[in-house]
DNA sequence: CTTGCATAACTAATTATTTCGTTGTATATT
DNA sequence: AATATACAACGAAATAATTAGTTATGCAAG
């Protein structure tokens, strides 16, 4: 999958949390300084053409939707990180903050639980 | 801390390697086709602008050092990702690839297995 | 010493990305 | 119909990143 650069990428989850939206609607939600409204149209026609959104129109104007939603983009994007950074190994990459203490007591003890759970679910079968 | 662009990333990950090195040990370490030895030199010196790599001289020729650790980058490259795709929850990040079978089973059973340890040793002060 | 080679530093050229002005057209307003 | 408004499309300009040529200098070999 292609990678979002900087712009594309802010403007990508303005509309992952919009679900879809005109131009305006993403400018909107721009901290200040705004950028021109052109500039945000450049940029979602950009991301049309690399496949990341799409419109409906209504007459002349256009309404955008993802069509990368961020869940896959989220998942191509790790593994990239954890194959370059972690050998391509998630546990790696999770215990190495887990003894970092980047993930507190209680995350840890909630993801054991669901860990547990999908352990049980995928031994079933 | 700054991001790496993609030339400045792959010229880190072989220092991060090699631990040390002069232009020439990164420019072998380059798959083909290489790129010229200027371009490595000049990105070389471009990182240590941006405080990610030193160098200790021998007369005119230098041998650079990583400044910044692998550790260190992808701590801070991941948790902007977790806080820009899982509004900043390692639980949420992790149990959506738990759930999505990017992590197998033996890899969760060992990460709960130093999640315990790490739990307890946390716990205990 | 002179020539050749290796290297860092500098700089120019190229390519990618971002930004936004301009243009043309459809639609709404008077 | 004439004018104003809103928008997509286009394109030019600015900025950032990448690539590599050129230059200057030191050192080694003859």
């Amino acid at each position: 999958m292609r990678e979002l650069t900087r712009a594309e990428e802010q403007i990508m989850q303005i509309l992952w949390k919009l679900k879809k939206g005109f131009v305006k609607d993403i400018l909107e939600h721009f901290d200040e300084p705004k950028p021109a409204y052109n500039t945000v149209s450049t940029i979602v026609r950009i991301l049309q053409d690399k496949g990341f959104v799409t419109h409906k129109a209504y007459g002349r104007t256009h309404e955008y939707y993802p069509v990368i939603s961020k869940s896959e983009y989220s998942k191509s994007h790790l593994k990239t990180f954890v194959n370059d950074y972690f050998s391509n190994s998630f546990e790696k990459m999770v215990s190495f903050f887990a003894k970092e203490k980047s993930i507190s007591v209680k995350e840890m003890e909630e993801i054991m639980k669901i860990m547990e759970t999908e352990v049980k679910k995928q031994k079933i079968r």
